[in-house]
DNA sequence: GTGAAAGCGCTAACAA
DNA sequence: TTGTTAGCGCTTTCAC
């Protein structure tokens, strides 16, 4: 006896065919009520469980979405795909979710998976070590739907959802000046990455509008991390021009700028303020509460999965337009740039 | 012409047969190197990729674990995915991960799914929602290895690897009691979950062992978040017996209890102690630091992938044995519980 | 409304 | 070492 049931099985026991068994699992139309509720009751009494390997074979349809993260343990990442879920179970598809682990090695392999998987669509925030665009290239070639959200490349001629990054920085620093503070640092993400140039940008453009003259030597290049933040208040406070206030990246880069500062008993937001960016959830926990620009996660989950569902429904019709959607970032003042009562 | 390369295509090319591009492309014994160097190379310029869902179908193996978590934006079940992440990729399976978000609908959505789409085996760590175990027990009469990891139930005839949770409670309990904590509250989870309660039993033991009498008053039923910690203050609070020191049942209700004392001027350490469990990222950046039970998330995404692994070999066999490995907890003290210095 | 039959792309048992 | 053939479980076109 074979362990699994299947719908040659149910079609012997109602002494029907294969064909008939398939139309009433699949709600086809043309097919008597009666014999449906029929099939339905033996399959359900059989134990009969689809064997969706083969379903998709012979449809070509696996009604899988693949969602490549560079980590489930930032929570930015598990906030987005959430958003993507949401609109995803509410258009009958899944997700499944491959961490690149920040490597470009495993974003390949995480791509070779689902397209060999030959799942419906393909979401991606790049991992940070990723510098050529090659594996994506060639994923696109196979037409299987590609969208990127959060950490994307306009130069890549691929769907994407992002947010205004160089206007979240922008805001940011000019939070900071008119806070009081003269003399602006920036901890900036490795440069390749899009995502991380534009806050640079931003930060550069706020201190021009208000007159404030740039200077090299308050921008350190870290690799978003707490280690990196450490880093840089050790790089900033051996130099001549000591920074008064700190725009860090990302939230984790200003948790370890705001640790380091503590150790030397440098006050925050009194004497050196600071703003990070990604409102990742420790920030409101910590003491200081962070200061950071909200990235409106679950919207973005949700656009994204919106462009993914377009593309899979415009598959094969030879539009080529690519969407880009940019998200407003939102600001999240909380203590610790907040000099001003 | 098609988009999609098949490996008839190849045999077409190379004037061959697919049987053998397949035994090129899988390594079979029994095939000359030359075909084998031939065939990859025009494979490679065909831009040929394998349909594994066809693969899967003939061969019954997918080479993938599906792995259930509650929350990708918890930080502990993200670094257990991790440890078994490891482990799969250094035995050639690859890991998908599907959020139960903690509702016991969407586990068994998730569980469908991978039976479904037939992978090789299921690692779940049980939504807070579950409460009846029939989707488990259907699941395991597919045959499909199942473990659980940190969540389980030792009712279930399912392999799992856990910490020691009695013993952690033990601990942390002790503990604060050896700082000179007279009046020790416990902040539970939900009791029908087996984890927590052998947490509530643990802290009981510790109490009594050290001749300490047990309040009933003491223990509140928290559903294990933030806003738990939180109520379960207030409540305390209001009560006559007002407690000295908690011992929350995670951190993310240790963290809700502090922030709710800190706002009542309620010194942590000095008047009130804390101690939590899981050793979260944000426990080491809060202020004061927290105390916490470490549980091991690399070490037990390993071990519970091995059990996997020795269930996938053995699958077939008729070996019955259930294997429930227990972690040791580590304790973490930081300043919240140290009242002596 | 249902049956018959072909085939999705691959693997594996059996021949040669 | 390679070719031949059957079939994994399902969907779908074409008959009736």
């Amino acid at each position: 006896m074979s362990l699994t049931v299947t719908i040659a099985d149910i079609a012997q026991k109602l002494h029907t065919t294969p064909g008939t068994i398939s139309r009433a699992l699949n709600n086809h139309p043309g097919i008597s009520e009666k014999t449906k509720q029929q099939v339905l009751k033996v399959a359900a009494q059989m134990n009969y469980r689809r064997n969706s390997i083969a379903s998709s074979l012979r449809s070509g349809q696996t009604g899988i979405i693949g969602v490549i993260i560079p980590s489930a343990e930032i929570n930015f990442f598990g906030s987005v795909v959430h958003g993507i879920e949401t609109m995803a179970n509410k258009n009958g598809y899944n997700v499944l979710i491959y961490q690149s682990n920040e490597s470009r090695e495993h974003e390949q392999k995480g791509i070779e998976t689902f397209l060999n998987a030959r799942v419906d669509g393909i979401m991606i925030s790049m991992a940070k070590e990723t510098t050529d665009y090659k594996h994506f290239l060639d994923a696109k070639k196979t037409k299987t739907p590609i969208v990127f959200f959060d950490r994307a490349d306009d130069q890549l001629p691929i769907d994407s959802v992002t947010i205004n990054d160089y206007k979240g920085a922008f805001i940011a620093t000019t939070h900071l000046i008119e806070q009081g503070y003269k003399k602006i640092a920036h901890i900036s993400g490795p440069l390749h990455m899009p995502v991380f140039k534009s806050r640079v940008e931003g930060y550069k453009a706020a201190l021009k509008k208000k007159g404030i003259k740039q200077d090299t030597n308050l921008i350190f290049e870290g690799d978003v991390s707490i280690e990196a933040g450490r880093k840089a208040i050790r790089h900033f406070l051996s130099g001549k021009n000591k920074p008064d206030a700190i725009f860090a990246v990302e939230d984790f880069t200003a948790l370890g700028a705001i640790k380091e500062l503590k150790e030397r008993n440098i006050l925050i937001p009194q004497q050196v303020g600071v703003i990070g960016f990604a409102n990742e959830n420790f920030g409101e926990h910590i003491t200081p509460s962070l200061s950071t620009i909200d990235q409106q996660t679950v919207t973005m989950g949700k656009e994204s999965f919106n462009l993914m569902l377009n593309l899979i429904e415009k598959k094969g019709s030879s539009k080529k337009t690519i969407h880009r959607k940019i998200l407003e970032p939102v600001p999240v003042f909380r203590e610790s740039s907040m000099k001003k009562k």
